[in-house]
DNA sequence: GGCGATGGTTACAAAACGATTACATCTTGC
DNA sequence: GCAAGATGTAATCGTTTTGTAACCATCGCC
């Protein structure tokens, strides 16, 4: 059931309406989140410095200050707990300028709450963590950091330490090349003083284990530079 | 031949109305992202793992398979790209059944192809992180400073380790005109001697392979002085 | 228009670079 | 402590890049 993963999380609700709030944090809590309800934004920004807050639910046509003009400011001092906006109108400007200003997530009132509790659990889970946390992909490999083990396609390949470190350090940066020097740094480790060539080796034994028949060309090189996985 | 990836984001839609898919490529492609179109999810597996697709927009009313099926299994294989659901339904048991499987954004058809770009672009920030962020350009031309790849016109062009970072400190000092021993300074690296027709050539062959049939006029000469992007 | 200086163009050879292989050294598991 | 595996280094080979030189085109000045 989603109700386990979404058990902690807190989230602030913004919302004039003074019967939809409390229809809000109803359901909400209904679903065991902790919720904490306003009807502007003046004492929200306290809160936000003093509770671990998950997800914030705003109101767009607050009277006074625009609901987008508050989160703006908030992304602008580096917060960046998501947002959900409701919103009554639905001109396009108004769902562009909701999403440029850093939301993440946009409903149009009359909404369906079921469909409120599906987009909070949805931005929950990029937010707090993809349920196969730990595991990290591109293309069709995939390294389980835990337990070290990596998939090709689904067929499992035997990697080394230093081949597993190399392919990591690759797709936690891919489309960035890596040049000899930071690589021998972030995976040899900077004490040591190694070859440039040390690397092309190790990347040519990387790329026979995950690619023998040289058809995907997962590792790029780049000439003068360094590898890359893009 | 393998094709060049550009720095732009590849899209695969899956959608079995043709006029529709016709469509939102058309769309898609106007925005500048890389689109490719399936009318069913038959060979979709394969390009996944042949390409680096970044987002995946599936139709869930396709006829014989479930979309959301398909990428629940594809899901179980551990692929993670994102997904835009599109519907024609609206019943709550089918949206919670698309965002159970793990689908990072919905939408319901007839849908407002802004939303959807907004939509888009929403779930690729989340996914890549700013598409602007270490790229510089002049007119047509984009650098990727970190990936190091360059695109004129949306076309991908492949340059040296000389030719780029000459590229790239003519565009980072545009409307100055630079002296050759100023490029051969900070280009070719102060320590070693070159000739300052050293410079020619390298510019030369720059111009050779951004603007082959001279047209674009990208580099002006400074008869006397040196070269410069204006 | 002629002339010198400067830049463009081309060809070529040297240098740089990466892939690959072989081998030596070091680690690890038994 | 031994054997198998992992990893660093060196040597070799093929390719790409790039510096240089020679030659051609153009510009500006007289």
């Amino acid at each position: 059931m989603v109700k386990e993963r979404s058990m902690q999380a807190t989230i602030v609700i913004v919302e004039d309406e003074e019967d939809l709030l409390e229809l809000i944090e109803y359901n909400l809590e209904k679903e065991g989140f902790e919720t904490i309800g306003f009807l502007n934004t003046k004492n929200v920004r306290r809160v936000l410095d003093e509770e671990k807050v998950d997800l914030i639910i705003m109101d767009r046509n607050l009277p006074g200050a625009e609901g987008s003009e508050f989160i703006a400011a908030l992304r602008k001092e580096g917060v960046q707990t998501p947002v959900i906006y409701l919103s009554a109108k639905n001109k396009d400007s108004d769902i562009e300028e909701g999403f440029l200003r850093g939301g993440d997530d946009y409903m149009t009132k009359p909404f369906n709450m079921k469909e409120l509790l599906l987009r909070i659990n949805a931005v929950l889970r990029r937010t707090k963590g993809t349920p196969s946390e730990g595991v990290i992909g591109y293309r069709d490999i995939l390294l389980n950091l835990a337990s070290r083990e990596v998939t090709i396609g689904g067929e499992p390949v035997m990697l080394t330490k230093l081949e597993f470190d190399l392919l990591h350090t690759l797709i936690t940066n891919q489309n960035i090349v890596l040049d000899r020097d930071y690589l021998l740094e972030h995976v040899w480790g900077g004490d040591e003083i190694y070859q440039d060539r040390t690397v092309n080796v190790a990347i040519n034994r990387l790329k026979e284990k995950i690619d023998p028949d040289k058809s995907k060309e997962y590792i790029k090189t780049v000439r003068g530079v360094g590898y890359t996985l893009c």
